[in-house]
DNA sequence: GCCCAGGAGTGTG
DNA sequence: CACACTCATGGG
């Protein structure tokens, strides 16, 4: 593909394979040399690592600005103020230092409600399967073969049985219910909200609990206080700090122990833990 | 083939 | 409140 654009930005530190692969967002693949290529807005962006930042190639005729990527990539995030507050935990303190370059990204809302509501009970590679069919089949297409994520009204198109066939499963039902329920509006709105009314909105919704809730407030609508819990959460939380229970209980603990900056907090329990799981790899060790 | 997955919804004790 | 069960299916 010809870059239509190239740009440099500034952001530090970043880890595009930490960022980018650890499973927060879900159109993104790495490329041979280290590059990652993926699909944001209406944009296939390239990125890959320069001195003192990124390297930000645009392959698309629709412009993605710096400022489009800066917000997305949470540039102004202070990861250094973050790391040193996250960091008076003796648990997480032991190994956040070695992923300062893992960084929040920040989603656009509505791709990533439908994101993680077709994450349930699925795991990654699937769950960028289901992403990439839907978005072949109902979403705008931004160059020869691929598709933008489909917005709202694009959505609003897929009967029940034309999202089964995307490999949805049982959450093709949860992703029509949501469109027949949900204005575009609301999105905006919801913005405004904090944390608990937004959280409690976000449930209402078909196919939303907790967990979804808690991701679509921190990748979607950007609250660092939001700290999702998920099946390798509660191993990490079990493991780390000796604390089980229910989703409220877990939630409460989060709170006390990591405070508005929660969010980045389970992002790197989550990376180490998956890490440990697949690669044998232990940030937070406890010997 | 077998196991498990960034769970939610519903019913029951 | 806690638990048990079901949902539908693909990737490792």
């Amino acid at each position: 593909m010809r870059a239509e654009s190239r740009f440099g930005l500034r952001v530090e530190p970043i880890d595009l394979d930490a960022t980018l692969g650890c499973g927060q967002t879900f159109r993104w693949r790495r490329d041979p040399d280290g590059s990652w290529t993926g699909i944001v807005g209406r944009s296939i962006l390239r990125l890959s690592a320069s001195s003192g930042g990124l390297t930000v190639d645009s392959m698309a005729a629709s412009p993605c600005t710096k400022k489009d990527i800066s917000t997305y990539l949470r540039t102004s995030d202070d990861i250094a103020s973050i790391q040193k507050n996250l960091g008076r935990d003796d648990v997480l303190s032991r190994g956040i230092l070695q992923i300062g370059g893992l960084r929040l990204v920040k989603m656009d809302e509505w791709e990533c409600l439908i994101s993680y509501v077709l994450a349930t009970y699925a795991n990654i590679p699937r769950i960028k399967t289901m992403i990439d069919s839907v978005s072949t089949a109902f979403g705008a297409e931004i160059l020869d073969g691929v598709h933008a994520f489909p917005r709202v009204n694009d959505l609003r198109e897929a009967s029940t049985e034309d999202l089964s066939r995307c490999g949805l499963g049982y959450r093709a039902r949860y992703v029509r219910a949501i469109c027949e329920v949900l204005d575009p509006r609301d999105l905006d709105r919801m913005k405004r909200l904090g944390y608990a009314d937004l959280r409690n909105e976000l449930k209402g919704l078909p196919g939303v609990g907790d967990k979804v809730a808690d991701c679509v407030a921190l990748f979607g609508f950007g609250r660092l206080e939001a700290f999702p819990i998920d099946v390798w959460i509660k191993r990490a939380l079990s493991r780390l700090y000796g604390v089980t229970g229910s989703y409220a209980k877990l939630s409460e603990f989060a709170r006390l122990r990591f405070g508005g900056f929660a969010g980045y907090a389970q992002e790197y329990m989550f990376y180490n833990e998956r890490s440990l799981a697949t690669a044998g790899r232990c940030i937070f060790s406890e010997e």
